[in-house]
Formats: C-alpha cells, structure tokens, sequence
DNA sequence: TAAAAAATGATAAAAAATTAACAAGTTTTA
DNA sequence: TAAAACTTGTTAATTTTTTATCATTTTTTA
C-alpha cells in the first residue's frame, strides 16, 4: 500500500487532521482544492501538505490541485478506517462511558464488541446495545471473539496488571488512558496514549508562559 | 522564570511525562537518580534528557545526578502547577461529566469553578460539588468570577458560536475536546486539542500498518 | 488556439530536534 | 587518601523535519 515503508510519526499524526479538513469541505460541497488553499484553511504550508501525501502517492494533478473526495477516501484509506478491529472497552466508569457513548467506532476503523468493570455495580449496565460484564470472563470472551485492540480506561493501580491479563489473552494494541505507561514490558504491543493530565499541563503551561511573557 | 524565552515544542510536551516519572519515583521513596537511570526507565536518551532539563537551568550535580523531589518540584513549577486558573466546563455530556469527575484540577494548575450546558434536562444537575448551569448565565458568571479558561466540551456543531461567545466574554484559553479546530478567527487565543477521534484513528493506522508489514 | 496563470511532484536548502562526545567536577572504592 | 567510576552541562555532529525552489503539466483566459 505505502510507497515504501516507514511513514514518520509527525506525517501520521497529521493524516486525520487532513481527513478532518477534507470532510468538511465536502459536507461544503466542495470538490476540487489546491495545496495553497487547503495550507491557508490549515494553518500549513503547501509545501509540507504535498511533501506528506507523496509519501503514499500522488494523489494531485498538476494545475488542477485535488479531488476532495479522492483524498479524503484515499486518506481514509491510508489510516484504514475502512477497517473494523474488534475493541474491547476496560473501565466502565465515567471516562470509560464517556468514550462507549461519544465516539463512533464504525466511522474510524473500530467496532465496540465489549465492556468490562471489576465493580459489581457497574456490571449489568447497559452502555448503548452493550451490557457491562465482569472482568472474569474477559477470558473466556477473548478466546471466543478474539478482540484486536483494548481501550484502557481504568485507574493508574490496575493498569499494569491489567495490561499483563490482556497480553496474555492475545491482545496486542492498546488505546491508553490511564495515567500509566504501558510499553515496557513488552516490545510487541502498540500503544497509543491519550494522557489528558499531560495535555492540561501543556496548557497550564502555555497560559503561565504567556502570563510570564507579559510580566517581562 | 526561564532561562533565555521560547522553548520547543516537543521539549515542553515531555515535561509533564518526566513529572510523572519522578512522581512515581518519590512514591518508591527514591531520593536521587541520574539521567541515564531516568533515560532506561523512560525510553528515551540520557542526552535529551539532559538537554530537556538544561532549557530551564542546571537541576543536577556532576558525579551525583539529580534531587527526585527537586526535580519534580522545579519541572511542577515551569509547568505553572502551582497555580489555580479558574476554569469553567462547557458541556456537561458524557464526556464533559467524566472530565470534570475524572481529573484532579487541584493537583495541576486549575481549579473547576463552573459546569455549563445549554439542555435544559441538564441545567441543575450536580457534579462533584457543582451544580451545571444554563449557558444563558455564562455572561453574568464570567464577569462576576473572570475564568482564566475553558474546557470545551460541546459537539461540533456549537464550537464556532460557543468560542465567539467565551471569546466576548474575555476568555483566552481553551481546553478543547470538540471535533473542530479552534483558533484560527482569533491569534491571541491559546488552544490545547485532545482530538480523540485522531488519536484513535492514529491507533488504527498503527494496527493497519503493522499488519499490512506482516503480509509482505 | 495560443499565451498566461496555476498547480503538482520532486529535489534542494534550511531549520529544528536528537544524539554523541567530552571537559570538569563529585562520589565511591580500595 | 588517592584512584577509579560516575555524572552533569555544554558543545559539536548527526539526523529528522520543514520549507523553498523549479521543471513540467494542466487549466484558464483572451
């Protein structure tokens, strides 16, 4: 699929925003765009536009610019939304509910086929079509609907243990929330971590760095 | 505060990961450590790190390595954690109800002062000890208490208004969850995006790619 | 229909970020 | 107490990422 390997992670953090800006314009009905206007839209330069998607090809036609659509599909692509990796949920506790309820896992490669709690009253809910189970039969589950992809949204103590449980039972790619770094222990497994301490202390950063300025 | 302005990007992005590490390390009541130790428990280069810290000024000692809780404090004081920014919720969904229960404000910079949310059906509820409030008497809160920031938790659809409104009101910085880009009306906002949607497309990128190396 | 304008893809240049190397100083060991 | 082992902060080298340039092709205009 890719022209050759080895796509570099600044390029692949930015193929959704891409796929996001391009969404857009076609719910706007537009269906050509050059690389200067998408850049303008972007807050990019054109150049690195055209230089990140001729890592996967050219998708562009010279004096024409691009087909909206055939670049958000070709994107799409690319991320392979038009997957559909089996996910099970860990956690059903406010974050864990939040992120059954508002994301749309079919839209972006994923298909929810689980929720998990060890707490007896969460056990029995029902999330959207999905009834919380007990973290007990996560083994039998998995040995019966071999999952692709867990999403970790359980408190810091239990993520190690956890994460040992769930390696065993096959699972290999992991969505992080917890305030814990997978990874270590294993190099075979794929993470990717959404630590939203981290990013609020970016932005707490930001505003005393600012405020800080201004003094100066 | 800093040693000479404008710090990097990626440097000011792993500073809340090294203070999590050296909180960890307290917790293991490890009083020293040096660059390289920090570096193998980490995954990263003892020279990054090194070079990471000496943006803010020498914390170490030669021969000896560096102080874990001073450490911790000094990077807990460049992230501004000491502060307590005022911050006001919008949207008291699913998600913005996990963010509100979930983290703990106190512990890094911010302190929540107000949940708002324009369904009436969720005007009055409680959360923690707050009780949301209709969007209609965000103008009156915001000039009474003067909110340093705003977690935006609110479809798509009603970012672009909602900004316009906070903007009016004299809000700068935002915490922004919605599946929209912030901060391209206004260059004196400052924006942190948690896009959950690309991050979990970045996941399935990873799996895809992963697998599709597999099959060559 | 011919010239001008526009746009890509590719290559080259520049900038930024990471890693390596090392002098200078500290701690540990024997 | 003297030598060996460590470790930092800094400077240099390397690698990565971003930006600029330009030949080539397509579209638009007159």
């Amino acid at each position: 699929m890719n022209k050759d390997r080895k796509i570099s992670a600044p390029v692949i953090r930015r193929l959704p925003r891409y796929y996001r800006f391009l969404g857009e314009l076609i719910d706007k009905n537009i269906q050509r765009i050059s690389s200067r206007e998408l850049s303008d839209k972007m807050g990019l330069t054109a150049s690195q536009i055209r230089q990140d998607l001729n890592c996967f090809g050219g998708f562009g036609q010279q004096g024409y610019g691009y087909s909206v659509k055939g670049l958000h599909d070709e994107i799409g692509h690319i991320l392979g939304l038009d997957n559909r990796y089996k996910a099970i949920l860990l956690g059903a506790g406010n974050l864990g509910k939040a992120m059954a309820v508002h994301l749309s896992f079919e839209k972006i490669g994923f298909r929810l086929i689980g929720i998990f709690d060890n707490d007896p009253n969460k056990v029995g809910i029902k999330i959207n079509d999905l009834t919380v189970m007990n973290e007990d039969d996560l083994e039998r589950f998995c040995q019966e609907n071999h999952p692709d992809a867990a999403i970790f949204c359980v408190p810091k103590s239990s993520a190690p243990e956890l994460l040992e449980k769930l390696y065993k039972l096959g699972i290999r790619n992991y969505w992080n929330f917890s305030h814990y770094d997978l990874a270590f222990e294993h190099d075979d497994i794929i993470v990717e971590n959404v630590h939203l301490n981290d990013s609020l202390m970016v932005l707490c950063y930001k505003i005393s760095d600012k405020n800080g300025q201004k003094e100066n």
